[in-house]
DNA sequence: GAATTTAGGATTGTATACAACCAAACTGAA
DNA sequence: TTCAGTTTGGTTGTATACAATCCTAAATTC
């Protein structure tokens, strides 16, 4: 039995060390530590986080709930691997939702959410640039997600982030690392047609932008099998 | 302690009894025999269906992830009640997203597609005109799930599907039994379009269908009396 | 009598024990 | 060797014990 494993600090009731776990794993599989099929066994990962499986069962749930990961009955959990043609469909329904979103969004943000957009979209450029995939892709998720929220409409934000994380789970899995496209620069434009508030410009950036990432897809193939405390292991000691 | 309770059989490890479990739950809820707020206590609950707390908490949190059920940390689960203010975003996502539904399906399905939905809507009637209030509305459900499915895709159709069941509990609470629209006039019309391949005028009769729903509602009357400040401010004191 | 404290009961949160299950290795006969 | 059947190790599924927390209401204080 490895025993390089770190737990957590050993406290009582902390209430989110759920979702930290969720955070974590989730991390974990966009850094593509992780790839599409791998195996996520209870008891390994209770031991990793230092908490028991009753814990790890409700993240994996969570997280299979989000699409993130699959559960079959009594076989366990694995990462999702999402099949080369259902893929196509997924970014035709983040057309649908993001696109009315956009046209909700536009001219609805006030100075300061433009502002705060726009320094994220900075930091998202930085990471690009220093080449720290997982990061980055996170970053550009929060871009979306906080232009979901502009819409002033919480049940479509919803439904947003649902389709972008899982969306950001099928680019970990197609995309090339090296080849990842230059989302920042078209997060710009979006931002600067919602501060215009022109909703029918707004709508077709979106609309393009999604494209784009589509198109960046290697439709090919794909994926090993890994150890979960050899991955963890680089974080905290 | 009243033991007027009846187990379900005393299976080993039944698959679906959780399935199940999940259906009654939400079934009583939009039977309106829960009230939103209503308390869910886990012991109760297990003790009713005859299984532990472990599989009534798996339940509980399906039923919050769907937005049916709320659930406070060391407060429980309650019946979600939805304040008047948010139906219209819900009624707003549901044009969004099912309207782009009916412009991809329009056209698609076939003959015996049509059919089942066509023997559905009669099935619906026959609900609705016997009365039987929570049967009808759930069968308008299985309406709107499987026009959902004719757009062939299911990311969009899983949305649509959380937003229908979310809306079905605010129709529960906000719609007067009795003046229940007559949504299979509706659904009849809505088929007719998709059978006839007009994407254009799919969509706008599911965007005029889902504005009948809405205005329907009772929105004036508070109903959800759960912050007794509101109800007793302007009473004397 | 009103406000605060404190005790009791009820309910949720977590860990763990054990049963059920699956998959892959093993056995032995054709 | 090959194929059934069997065993075994590891993993998931469920129930339960106990700890932590909350709610109610009685009790104490002012």
């Amino acid at each position: 039995m490895a025993k390089a494993t770190k737990k957590s600090t050993p406290e009582k009731r902390s209430p989110h060390q759920e979702q930290l776990i969720y955070e974590r794993i989730f991390d974990v599989i966009l850094d593509h530590k992780l790839a599409p099929g791998a195996r996520l066994t209870e008891e390994a990962l209770g031991e990793i986080f230092g908490v028991s499986r009753t814990i790890i069962r409700r993240v994996l749930l969570r997280l299979s709930h989000e699409g993130v990961v699959e559960i079959k009955p009594n076989r366990g959990a694995s990462v999702t691997s999402t099949p080369v043609a259902d893929v196509a469909q997924f970014f035709e329904a983040r057309r649908v939702i993001e696109g009315a979103i956009m046209r909700m969004a536009a001219g609805r943000a006030n100075i300061y959410e433009i502002d705060d957009l726009r320094s994220l979209v900075a930091e998202e450029k930085r990471y690009y640039e220093s080449r720290t995939r997982g990061k980055g892709l996170r970053t550009s998720n929060e871009v979306h997600f906080r232009i979901a929220a502009l819409a002033r409409n919480e049940p479509l934000a919803d439904m947003a982030r649902q389709l972008i994380s899982r969306t950001a789970l099928i680019i970990a899995q197609y995309q090339d690392a090296a080849q990842s496209a230059c989302a920042y620069c078209d997060h710009a434009a979006l931002i600067d047609a919602l501060e215009a508030g022109d909703p029918d410009k707004a709508e077709a950036l979106m609309l393009e932008h999604i494209g784009h990432i589509h198109s960046t897809l290697h439709l090919s193939e794909e994926s090993p099998a890994v150890d979960l405390f050899e991955i963890f292991s680089d974080e905290q000691e």
